[in-house]
DNA sequence: CTGATGTGCAACTCTGGTGTTGCACATGAG
DNA sequence: CTCATGTGCAACACCAGAGTTGCACATCAG
């Protein structure tokens, strides 16, 4: 798994509300099940477990199971990954456009 | 228009991988207009219009018509404004996963 | 064992987003 | 003026994804 792959999933999961307030409660509980994260949200408990899918391939959330039930956590490593990727990104435009603004400036 | 507003627009935008390959090359090209960034993707015009109104709406890229053509640029504030949003949140994550580490470790 | 709780799997609906095509309008080149 | 080029608008097709429901399976409590 590449760097560009993580990214490409972290931003597929991000892009939906739902998932990003999923997160939310996650790290504000640090500890959760579907079916409780379900309690939170106005979706079924069906729909936090897709939901809970995508965000473990994008790396974002681990999952263990413990008895009968599935506790999820939140997982930093590929949400780091993906903000530093962006920063660097957005250096890389603004070089470029201080480069243009200097040629445009000589010219 | 809040920060929030702007992550989500900016998180949206780049869920798309159209939308990020057009970015690269309007970063690349510096300057370019719809039918020219069509030369460059599998895409129709008018699908890189739609892609380009969104990047617009999400602040990424903005617009200068000169002519009959309208010439589009990167933008490099909002995205930014998201990577910094989300290294803040995986600094978050960061601190809680710390402190229930360390608490599972006192008792 | 029996009932209650939590999870997994599968089929289904439905909206939104991606992409297309066709045509009308505007502007630069000759 | 005339033609080519670039853009804007609208209607349409298409499909992945978000959500639901129903039922079967697994596990803890009594």
């Amino acid at each position: 798994m590449t760097g560009h792959d993580v990214v490409d999933g972290v931003l597929a999961a991000l892009a939906d509300p739902t998932r990003r307030r999923l997160l939310d409660l996650l790290a504000a509980h640090g500890q959760a099940t579907a079916t409780t994260l379900a309690g939170g949200l106005p979706v079924s408990r069906q729909a936090i477990v897709k939901h809970l899918t995508v965000l473990d391939a994008a790396g974002l959330v681990s999952s263990v199971k413990i008895g009968r039930e599935v506790r999820y956590g939140v997982r930093p490593e590929a949400l780091d990954a993906t903000a530093r990727w962006m920063a660097a990104l957005a250096a890389d435009w603004d070089r470029r456009l201080a480069k243009i603004k200097r040629i445009a400036e000589q010219g």
